[in-house]
DNA sequence: AATAACGATACA
DNA sequence: TGTATCGTTATT
């Protein structure tokens, strides 16, 4: 039998049987003893003539209907008493048989041997149904199969779709009563070899049945194939690939748990129709939604192995049937194993093949940033040999210069000649001092303050090869090593005290720059013009080595980075992290000329 | 207005 | 209990 679903359309409040004159659809067919079009209210089918009537006007109420299997209408069993209008049977039927009695009552339809009718099709399959949005005649509600390529189709859980959209098939929506936009689309047609003739002209505006001409088939040849394809092959093998598989099932898991979620929360929703929850709803209902993918996607990477259902949940590992342990995918680390080494495996090759395409900026950037990196670091390295050997220089000056004896005259004359109305200023305590003894005092009142803070560092210097350079005094109180220049540190080293014998022995020097060879021979406690030379000269080399050494531990470590940025390249896991893709460089290369 | 999303419900 | 698909609502 078929029986024809009721259909209180919202836009027809005509639901009623009789006097129902319609402006809908005027070339539409016409039914029933009333001879009037399908109103989308209930209609049932004669299993004999096949005729449709209005359940209003032959008394069969749609409930009542359903008790029914087999039906023939009025002048049908008219002409052959034999007809016999058969019924369900078991449980259902009596409860039916209630409900109809009730509704019976309700219409004030007390005709009780009108009873509900139904009738199969024989013409057209005897599944077809008449609904709100089917007309029942179509080709698309002749339909039985989904053409597996449309959108609603590839929605469809079957196909492999998350199931959002939830709609029928578009070549199976009612061309007469489907809404418009869930019927076939006009682009779609003239795509992919779909037939475009009647689909289109139907696009186009108002359609009626008439319209309509049969066109023998609905689907493409290719649509065909592939539904056929699909059938045989079964639909995961063509659907799903290797790769897709996992996050496949779990789509589909993700659907069955919103299926169940949205049970639990069926009755509690009932019962409270104005919960306070429900008044939240409206505005955030994306966001909300969002979030609830999130919390089950969590619940699908980190719950149990047991999905909400219950059920055990299938080891993903590759062609594993074992079920997943607690809180895994995988029933063993071998199938997680496996699973990843499939993946590499897989999509590696693919991705180096992608890497090669293109010339690597980056490397090539590197390449020349350490190239220059090496040159400087020759540079630092001459400098710092040069300034080692000042160093010695220095030293072999100084040794030298400890050997000159004393010249008591020079001594003399050059103190008196200063004339000691003159005044400076100390720049550390600000005193007026003696020109003549200002540069002794000055270095002594630095050291006095210089030696009151402490300039240290958490860690030694380790400089291999490098003598002399800072202090590295340890001050146990602030656990720290002093990092002033070794022979600057007022803090740590005294001046040693200068023998009564020593003499000056500072190199002198014509026009500033020259070194005459001469050395000055005054004794050392005495001579203001040079004081403390050997450490000024010692620390000006020092620091002009620490300076060096600096620099190349810059330079190393930019080293270092870069080496670092270029092993890391176009490794195992950032080639399976990223990938690259070719942009047309003309329309997507933002940088302007100059920058290129 | 079209589209996407989804609660709801009939039915298997 | 799951599927198909409807009508409604939110979003674009």
């Amino acid at each position: 039998m078929s029986e024809a679903a009721a259909a209180e359309r919202p836009e027809d409040e005509d639901g009623g049987g009789g006097g129902k004159v319609t402006m809908e659809t005027p070339n539409a067919p016409v039914y029933c003893i009333c001879r009037k079009p399908d109103i989308n209210c209930f209609m049932i089918g004669c299993d004999s003539c096949t005729e449709w009537f209005h359940g209003d006007c032959i008394g069969v109420s749609e409930k009542a209907a359903k008790a029914i299997r087999v039906w023939y209408c009025p002048s049908c069993r008219d002409r052959d008493p034999s007809l016999e209008i058969k019924y369900r049977l078991k449980k259902t039927r009596e409860k039916e048989e209630k409900e109809a009695d009730s509704e019976r009552d309700d219409k004030t339809d007390g005709d009780g041997s009108s009873t509900p009718q139904l009738r199969a099709d024989r013409r057209r399959g005897s599944q077809i149904k008449r609904s709100a949005r089917m007309c029942g005649e179509c080709d698309a509600c002749l339909r039985t199969e989904d053409c597996a390529q449309c959108d609603f189709c590839k929605d469809m859980k079957k196909f492999g779709g998350p199931n959002k959209i939830r709609q029928k098939c578009r070549l199976r929506q009612c061309e007469v009563r489907a809404r418009k936009m869930l019927r076939v689309r006009d682009e779609e047609l003239s795509r992919g070899g779909a037939r475009g003739r009647g689909l289109s002209r139907r696009g186009a505006g108002h359609q009626t049945e008439e319209e309509e001409e049969d066109d023998e088939e609905g689907f493409s040849e290719s649509e065909l194939e592939l539904y056929e394809q699909y059938k045989a092959a079964g639909y995961r093998d063509l659907v799903w690939h290797s790769e897709e598989e996992e996050s496949e099932s779990l789509r589909k898991k993700a659907v069955k748990v919103k299926h169940v979620k949205r049970r639990e929360k069926k009755p509690e929703k009932k019962k409270s129709v104005s919960a306070p929850r429900e008044e939240a709803r409206p505005r955030r209902h994306k966001v909300k939604q969002r979030h609830r993918e999130r919390v089950r996607h969590s619940e699908r990477a980190e719950g149990g192995a047991k999905d909400v259902s219950g059920a055990l949940r299938q080891c993903l590992g590759p062609g594993c049937v074992q079920p997943a342990r607690t809180n895994s995918k995988y029933c063993s680390e071998d199938c997680g194993m496996k699973l990843a080494a499939n993946r590499i495996y897989e999509i590696l090759p693919q991705r180096i093949q992608q890497w090669q395409q293109s010339p690597c900026v980056a490397e090539e950037m590197g390449r020349r940033q350490l190239e220059r990196i090496r040159r400087e670091q020759q540079a630092a390295r001459l400098r710092l040999t040069m300034m080692e050997k000042r160093f010695h220089e220095l030293e072999g000056i100084i040794s030298n210069a400890k050997m000159q004896q004393v010249q008591q005259h020079e001594e003399v004359t050059e103190g008196d000649g200063d004339d000691t109305d003159l005044q400076i200023f100390c720049v550390s305590c600000s005193h007026p001092v003696n020109p003549k003894v200002a540069l002794r005092h000055m270095e002594r009142c630095y050291a006095k303050y210089e030696s009151q803070t402490s300039f240290g560092s958490m860690y030694p210097t380790r400089i291999e090869g490098a003598t002399r350079l800072f202090c590295d005094v340890y001050n146990p109180q602030s656990k720290t090593y002093c990092k002033r220049l070794q022979v600057l540190c007022p803090e740590h080293s005294r001046d040693p005290k200068v023998p009564a014998d020593e003499v000056c022995g500072c190199p002198l020097v014509k026009d500033v720059f020259e070194p005459t060879g001469e050395f000055c021979r005054v004794s050392k406690r005495k001579c203001n013009k040079h004081y403390c030379w050997e450490k000024l000269r010692r620390a000006e080399v020092d620091l002009e080595r620490v300076r060096v050494w600096y620099k190349l531990d810059e330079l190393f470590e930019q080293e270092r980075n870069l080496r670092t940025a270029m092993t890391n390249r176009a490794g195992l896991l950032a080639l399976m992290l990223h990938q690259t893709i070719q942009h047309d460089p003309i329309t997507t290369d933002l940088r302007s000329a100059k920058d290129r």
